[in-house]
DNA sequence: GCTGTGCTATTCATAAATGTATGGCAAACC
DNA sequence: GGTTTGCCATACATTTATGAATAGCACAGC
């Protein structure tokens, strides 16, 4: 009884993905593909793996009794990429690196550029992502976040912090005189977040309280949050280093005690010690240390 | 990162039997087909799992760390198999049932035949085996074994105890005078095992001690043991029922008091109410039965 | 030493798997 | 109601994988 192990994973991605066009998108291959393996392995199995619908499939009971086992399959599966990625001692390979969109956007490129001319062999793959990738399936071999992580066993460098500071456009000061203490913020049109309640909390620590409807504005993503800022809507905040410069914006209350912002380097442990890793790890490392007072 | 899982499977099967031709048996694939996949799975992960010698295939020590997840992987497609087959309603399918070679040779032709008369949907599989068969991988549904099963995860039924007799042929029998007491077998060839000491154990019971060089001839397999007593080579042991019924040959000592071979039936639990493993069960135990006082 | 056996590696023909294109259906949107 | 979008199912052409055959090597047995 030789089943064909290949088949699960299909079955696996159609399941957690619920169609087949879905599926072969992240399979690389295409929707009759899936759809011929799925039927594959319900005639290997002898059973109904799925309830077919207009809209996609959905599981039926004993389909949905196999997802255990599959998924375990998959775990191991991804044991053995990374065992074996572990043990490579090429420098030649891809390097998966997992960053925030807006230190994708603002900081990595030059530390990019760096890399890749020191080490051509290497291949560079970029994710920029606000939700954490999941080190062990290889989603990302490195991750540089601004918190620190809590994934399991997974080797962690502290960089250090990064300053914020408050800025606003020089356009927008041109109309606008600078805010001279904190509260003088709220007379000014506020740039902030509409879910994250950082700056909220941040405006507690000075004894003000607000909501984000003090916000004129409000966006959670940051690289478009920042080019708020630059376009003159408002007084907003970022990240020190990069608003000093940028000819567009100017620092205000600059005495302003901000908290800061934590900047980690995360590998898994199997990975760790494979060649071109630790040459990127130590180059990331490097590049930041450029950027982090 | 999509690592085809199917590789893994030709892996395990290269790294287990050390041969890409045996794993070719194994899987029902040919020698060449085993060489690439094999082959592709290095160029997937980038590393050497085997060194390759003219009586075959060495795991490296990377490819060796990759065994516990590779095994990992067949226990959860094993489970998958297992689970699938478990829930399927059809009477309609195959069932793989394991016996001793002695077993499914003297005993199991008529009771297979009555099986199939009234089921002839099912598919039967007989697997005369003298080691045990794992019912986790499937590679049986049905264990019918003559010692009490230790597997976990398995239903079982006692289905009774096979009687022994000591039996001689009557062309053995022409030529000499059948003994009167156990102590009278000594002065007769004796028909024996060769390592297992099951009779030897069995006269230590009447206080009489020998080894196997007691025995006039050997023979561990238990069919041919059988025919060297109807041969007339000499005096040796089988099961009551089958010995009775047997026109070439003579129960002598027939109040000797001998052990009793306890007779069960085994099935992995998950396959127990599978309709098509039920019926086989049921007829087994109905057929066992009648060679069961 | 020669033959037979069992192994891996390679080539070529064949079979199987896959992708492209298309049709039909259902739901959402204008 | 008509159009668009997204889905699965199917047919046909193309690509990929596989098996049969062969060569070369090493080892064991006669």
């Amino acid at each position: 009884m030789n089943m064909d192990w290949a088949l699960v994973q299909s079955f696996l991605a159609v399941a957690e993905t619920g169609s087949l066009s879905a599926a072969a998108r992240l399979l690389g291959a295409s929707q009759p593909t899936l759809g011929r393996q799925v039927k594959a392995l319900e005639d290997a199995l002898g059973v109904e793996l799925f309830h077919r619908q207009p809209k996609g499939l959905i599981l039926t009971d004993v389909g949905a009794a196999l997802m255990p086992a599959a998924q375990a399959m998959r775990q191991a599966a991804g044991q053995i990429a990374l065992t074996a990625a572990g043990r490579s001692e090429e420098l030649r390979g891809v390097v998966r690196l997992t960053a925030s969109v807006f230190v994708a956007h603002h900081i990595l490129p030059p530390v990019m550029a760096q890399i890749m001319d020191r080490h051509p062999e290497i291949e560079l793959e970029l994710v920029p992502s606000d939700t954490s990738e999941n080190l062990l399936f290889r989603e990302a071999d490195i991750a540089l976040r601004m918190y620190r992580p809590t994934q399991l066993d997974v080797v962690t460098k502290h960089l250090g912090d990064a300053k914020l500071g408050v800025f606003a456009a020089e356009s927008y000061l041109a109309r606008h005189p600078a805010p001279q203490t904190p509260e003088d913020m709220l007379k000014h049109r506020l740039i902030g977040y509409d879910r994250d309640e950082d700056i909220i909390h941040g405006f507690a620590q000075f004894g003000l309280t607000l909501d984000k409807h003090a916000f004129a504005i409000r966006c959670d993503q940051n690289t478009v949050y920042w080019e708020l800022v630059r376009a003159g809507c408002g007084i907003g905040f970022g990240q020190l280093r990069i608003g000093l410069h940028d000819p567009a914006v100017r620092q205000v209350l600059s005495e302003m005690d901000l908290p800061v912002l934590p900047v980690w380097l995360t590998a898994h442990e199997s990975m760790r010690q494979t060649p071109r890793i630790r040459r990127v790890w130590d180059m990331l490392a490097e590049g930041m240390a450029a950027h982090l007072p």
